[in-house]
DNA sequence: GTGCAACATTAACCTTTGGCTTAA
DNA sequence: ATTAAGCCTTTGGTTAATGTTGCA
């Protein structure tokens, strides 16, 4: 075992920059001294595995024992430095045995994972320990700063918060964006297929004796096995995926290679089926990002830490995806598949590197993976490629044996990797990586070398089906095809090929298939003539399961609407019964087309946009020319939908009944709800009678019925009593004044209620309830013969025409942390409506008047108090400013009214207001111009008025010698 | 290990009709 | 004297969804 102090000098010994320039050779100093990534790996595994068991409590518990520890063996000497590193260096010596400086890079790892670093992050991140040690409560990698004390605390304290309402909203609608993106994704490709070269080249590759597929008059699955199998035998499924070149190009790619992403591939196989004339769909599962939030975190937290093997070395999808060989909904946003993305990134670059090898080298058909790999390798930007020796060793221990984590792992990787049928090209790679191992695989990502591993492990059978799975022989399928064989029962049938793992007419293994692999299915839609049609219903046989995981119908049908009419229309006609032998020519010509244009792809792909528009245009219009069947054909499917919809098998287990869209059982029905008629009893779960879901009738009170308009028929008996809560049971009985009279609430269903027959108005008097009032819920609360007049104010006015009224109560609104009603308007006899309406009117006017004339009052008393203060602080400058104490005494304002009051009844000092404030002259009546003295009443005349430019003040003075400064406004 | 059932927890829903002071 | 408006203060029980635990 390495101790700290070994790997220390190891590090030292290895400079920071070397760490950063050569990481997978400095992986292989690692792995030759001792397995020392090995056995870190297995520590962190631990580590995590008992941090998530234990919650919160976790790492302050290994603080503890770090704490513990330096007390009683004298560690750590040099203060804070290293706490972190040799806490979980203790912690981790505890358990097994283990080197610490791994745990800890590692558990910087996970943080880092957290922190949705890509995979050359991960990787970059598990070397450069030296950065560790120099920090003490938190560590750079790579620029990215961890704090060392968050992780599986925070994450689980998360995770056991329940998602608010906002974040049910945002979740939803990041949900339907990523719906719509894949929804255009699958059009893309679906477009893509269409692609008359594309097709031509499919075509020309094909023997002649497929071809005659074509003369089929009445096609069945069986038939379409020899081409299923060619396809299946020439193309083949490889990673990295393509995820952000154009479908066209992607295609065209893929062709030439002989392999691609599952979905390219699938894409390819629908584009041969089309050249054959057949009626073709492309089927995608959208991997969409969950409906509910924070569901994707502990799913993949779950994954990531659950499993013993895997823990902070990623999920096992992560690990696919790192290698490379699984692309799972290209257009999933960001919350969805942390490591679809993360994958995604680095994949980027790789696939661009093999584009420009089949450019530069377009007869490199054997660009077999294992030269995909080693282009990957070489570029030294793929960063992701960097440290792959910690991870190659994960799978086994330095004894051979394995850990039942890496099992596990195992296990979970032979998942994904059936899932694009990863088998067909493994035999190839695995001579290579025979080599590779020996050489090379240090410097391989973790999962490309856990591909090795696997490979030594479960043998591949011959037609390129894993047999690792046991049971789950088919991997989870994303892309498959479907196509119409109207040789399949009376009606024709849309049969289910998967040509990339050679399976036809398999739709009931998919569904077991992708929960196999955890991937849902919760979307299947079939993709032809750039539309779309949801036909999940055909694979999913447990629809209650993933009911809950839809976006609302109604939304997502709207969607569809457009998208299936074109769907429709372009699979809607087949034309190969009537024109064979010309098909067969034409295909003839194809073929020799395709020939020639096949070396020159993919540059012929790139002919200018309208003239291929044009060519798919005129194809397509050969190929899916309408004919008067293909609106049955639709409906028949729709149909079958609906039949599969409708006769669900019933669920094993109790709580599938919960909502359950069909059936029922009576002890999942809520205190409202109670089953009327009760029958017929469809089966039993656990003993308890199944019903239909339409005999859950759901009860109100008689109240909430008339609300609805409705009422409950004289002597019915409530459908259901239970008590109210103690609570409303005795503020009920305080009302009462009876005990046990309100303890008991009767609930009526609505076969129990009619029409509401409220009291009619009568010698214009409105019936009211007991307070007086009328409840307006709706229309149907008025009593007849009278109408809501939803005015305000409107009451005063039938009070003053001695109208009888009751105010009408249209709902609450809860207030100071109680409910209030809220009234709008009034309800009266439906005879006083125009006599009321017409007073209402003048009664707006004149008010209306009255409030302008208040409006014009008020501003008039608000002019008056403000030229007041106006005068009043001139003349204060005056006083104070001149430091004529004397002035100042002699010098009292009149009050306001006392002022307006001298104004009104003097003659001159109206005068004198209109010469002085003259500014205000058109604006406003004038201002006083009279300021008292004890015994002497000052009066500024014109003539003694002066006025200095400079300062703009305004000077006025009383014959007395009183003088008041003012600037002019 | 998985699925199920029972129980626990928590966010969201549902309920629903004042009283006092001050100004006009 | 009457009436209108403003202010105070911000429930708590129930349900359904979700998480946890234990069992087969």
């Amino acid at each position: 075992m390495r101790t700290r102090n070994q790997s220390r000098q190891t590090q030292q010994s290895i400079g920071e920059e070397d760490l950063m320039k050569h990481p997978g050779s400095i992986s292989g100093k690692f792995d030759d001294s001792g397995m020392l990534t090995n056995i870190s790996r297995d520590a962190v595994g631990r580590l995590l595995k008992r941090v998530k068991s234990r919650g919160s409590r976790g790492l302050s518990r290994v603080d503890e024992s770090y704490l513990q520890q330096c007390h009683s063996t004298g560690m750590p000497e040099s203060g804070s430095k290293r706490n972190s590193e040799l806490c979980f260096d203790q912690t981790v010596r505890e358990d097994d045995g283990c080197c610490g400086r791994d745990v800890i890079t590692n558990s910087l790892l996970e943080s880092g994972r957290r922190g949705e670093l890509d995979e050359s992050e991960w990787e970059e991140g598990s070397i450069p320990a030296v950065n560790l040690a120099n920090t003490s409560e938190e560590h750079t990698i790579g620029g990215v700063t961890v704090e060392f004390d968050v992780t599986p605390d925070s994450a689980k304290k998360k995770s056991a918060r329940r998602a608010t309402a906002e974040e049910k909203e945002l979740a939803e609608l990041v949900h339907k964006v990523n719906l719509l993106c894949l929804l255009g994704r699958g059009r893309s490709f679906d477009s893509a297929c269409n692609d008359p070269l594309i097709q031509a080249s499919l075509l020309s590759l094909l023997p002649t004796r497929l071809l005659k597929i074509t003369e089929v008059p009445k096609l069945t699955a069986k038939a379409l096995a020899s081409v299923v199998d060619w396809f299946h035998n020439n193309f083949r499924v490889r990673g990295p995926g393509s995820t952000q070149e154009p479908p066209h190009l992607a295609l065209a790619y893929a062709l030439e290679a002989h392999e691609g992403t599952a979905e390219e591939v699938t894409a390819l196989s629908v584009a041969l089926f089309r050249a054959l004339n057949l009626t073709v769909r492309f089927v995608a599962i959208l991997d969409v990002v969950s409906l509910k939030p924070e569901l994707d975190k502990p799913e993949s937290s779950s994954q990531g830490t659950g499993k013993a093997g895997g823990g902070i070395f990623s999920s096992s999808t992560l690990m696919v995806t790192g290698s490379g060989h699984l692309s799972v909904s290209p257009l999933t946003t960001p919350t969805s598949n942390e490591k679809d993305n993360g994958f995604r990134t680095s994949i980027g670059c790789k696939r661009k590197g093999k584009a420009r090898l089949l450019e530069n080298n377009p007869e490199s058909k054997d660009s077999s993976p294992v030269n995909n790999l080693k282009d990957i390798k070489m570029e030294p930007s793929t960063s992701d490629c960097h440290d792959g020796v910690s991870d190659a060793c994960l799978a086994t221990k330095p004894d051979g044996s394995k850990r039942k984590g890496d099992l596990e792992f195992e296990m979970q990787l032979d998942m994904a990797l059936s899932a694009t049928a990863i088998e067909n090209s493994k035999t190839i790679m695995d001579s290579d990586f025979a080599d590779l191992c020996g050489t090379k695989s240090k410097l391989l990502p973790p999962a490309k070398k856990m591909k090795v591993v696997r490979t030594e492990e479960s043998p591949v059978s011959a037609n390129g089906m894993s047999t690792a799975i046991g049971s789950r022989k088919v991997g989870a399928p994303l892309y498959w095809a479907e196509v119409y064989c109207s040789g399949e029962n009376l009606t024709g049938k849309w049969v289910h090929v998967d040509a990339v793992n050679a399976i036809i007419d398999g739709e009931q293994k998919v569904e077991e298939a992708v929960a196999a692999c955890r991937k849902s299915l919760r979307y299947v839609v079939a993709f032809a003539g750039q539309g779309a049609k949801d036909v999940t219903r055909r694979y999913c046989m447990k629809w209650y399961k993933i009911a809950s995981q839809r976006i609302n119908a109604i939304w997502w049908d709207a969607v569809l609407a457009p998208l299936k009419e074109l769907e429709s229309q372009a699979t809607g006609g087949v034309v190969h019964l009537q024109h064979e032998a010309s098909k067969v020519e034409n295909m003839g010509t194809l073929q020799a087309a395709g020939n020639q244009i096949k070396d020159c792809l993919p540059d012929s792909c790139l002919m200018s946009e309208k003239s291929k528009r044009q060519t798919c245009e005129d194809y397509s219009i050969e190929k899916y020319g309408r004919n008067p069947f293909s609106s049955m054909r639709s409906s028949l499917e729709d149909m079958e939908l609906e039949t599969r919809a409708l006769t669900e098998p019933l669920p094993t287990n109790q709580q599938a009944y919960k909502n359950h869209q069909l059936y029922a059982i009576e002890r999942w029905l809520n205190k409202y709800q109670i089953l009327h008629p009760k029958g017929p009893i469809l089966g039993f779960c656990s003993g308890h009678p199944v019903y239909p879901r339409t005999c859950v009738q759901t009860l109100h009170t008689k109240e909430k019925w008339m609300r609805e308009g409705l009422q409950v028929k004289a002597e019915e008996l409530p459908a259901k009593i239970f008590k109210r809560s103690l609570k409303q049971s005795e503020e009920q009985a305080g009302e009462d004044d009876e005990v046990g009279e309100g303890d008991h609430l009767a609930l009526y269903g609505k076969w129990q209620t009619e029409p509401l027959c409220l009291p009619r108005a009568i010698d214009g008097i409105v019936p009211k309830n007991e307070r007086g009032q009328v409840d307006v819920w709706s229309e149907k609360c008025l009593p007849p013969g009278t109408v809501h007049l939803r005015l305000p104010r409107v009451a005063l006015v039938a009070k003053r025409l001695e109208i009888d009224y009751a105010p009408a109560m249209v709902g609450f609104e809860f207030r100071n942390g109680r409910s209030v009603p809220v009234f709008e308007g009034i309800v009266v006899c439906a005879e006083f409506k125009d006599a009321i309406l017409e007073a209402y009117e003048e009664e707006e006017e004149r008010r209306m008047a009255e409030e302008k004339r208040r409006n014009e009052a008020q501003a008039l008393s608000r002019w008056y108090q403000l030229l007041s203060s106006i005068v009043t602080r001139q003349r204060l400058n005056n006083c104070y400013a001149n430091g004529s104490s004397h002035e100042a005494s002699a010098g009292i304002q009149k009050p306001d009214d006392t002022l307006s009051s001298e104004v009104g009844g003097n003659e001159d000092g109206r005068k004198f207001a209109g010469c002085q404030l003259d500014k205000f002259k058109d604006d406003k009546p004038p201002a006083p111009q009279f300021v008292l003295a004890d015994d002497h009443e000052h009066v500024f005349l014109l003539d003694d008025k002066m006025f200095d430019e400079g300062s703009s003040t305004r000077t006025k003075r009383c014959k007395c010698g009183f003088s008041i400064q003012f600037e002019e406004l």
